[in-house]
DNA sequence: GTAATATATGAACACTTGCTCAACTATTCA
DNA sequence: TGAATAGTTGAGCAAGTGTTCATATATTAC
């Protein structure tokens, strides 16, 4: 199985969004449903801004969609395929 | 669905793992069998270092087993888990 | 209009990562 | 023994990443 140098790239870009702690709490707390940022960051212990930046990255990647209300951003998973992914990689982590 | 910190670190250390080109590429040559570290170097175009230090990263993560004959190191992929989240994560790249 | 709230953004900085280069170990062959 | 081959390892460094802090934007309330 040969792989383009651009899929590989692609690859490596798909699962570097979740090669980081934060992302993964994020990604695992918008399993359960839409979350504020002011919410995501009470929830994670962390500023509003550190959140802000992560689910920029997030959102440029399309796991993750924002919904505006009001001056509220509610983000929830763009895609089933992350949450597939992530309960793989929690399956594989859980089994060893 | 709350998940502790060292879950998180866990499983954003697995997905690290795959979140460079260079071990995507390691990955997916040895889904057709096992290499030695000459022969992925010369497919991937890399140095004997380069890729033996990838080696390390991927053997100290359990990702990959090294088998050795004579002079020679040869790898192979050690779990299959690895290559469902490889496969998995190429449909989600392919599907877009 | 002003003030308050919710989020986004850019710069700066510490930390990490992946490579190169040189030196090293281990094995084979003569 | 010595030379050649296969791979590993550590230091050094450029590039990338995640956070903080200050500032900016957008919306609501007054």
């Amino acid at each position: 199985m040969t792989l383009t140098e651009l899929k590989a790239i692609q690859l490596a870009e798909l699962f570097s969004a979740l090669s980081d702690a934060s992302r993964v709490r994020i990604i695992s707390l918008l399993l359960d449903g839409e979350l504020g940022v002011n919410a995501l960051a009470e929830k994670l212990t962390m500023t509003e801004s550190a959140v802000s930046h992560q689910l920029r990255g997030l959102r440029q990647m399309r796991f993750v969609r924002a919904r505006k209300a009001g001056r509220q951003v509610f983000y929830r998973l763009d895609d089933d395929h992350i949450e597939k992914l992530y309960r793989m990689g929690l399956e594989h982590v859980e089994h060893k």
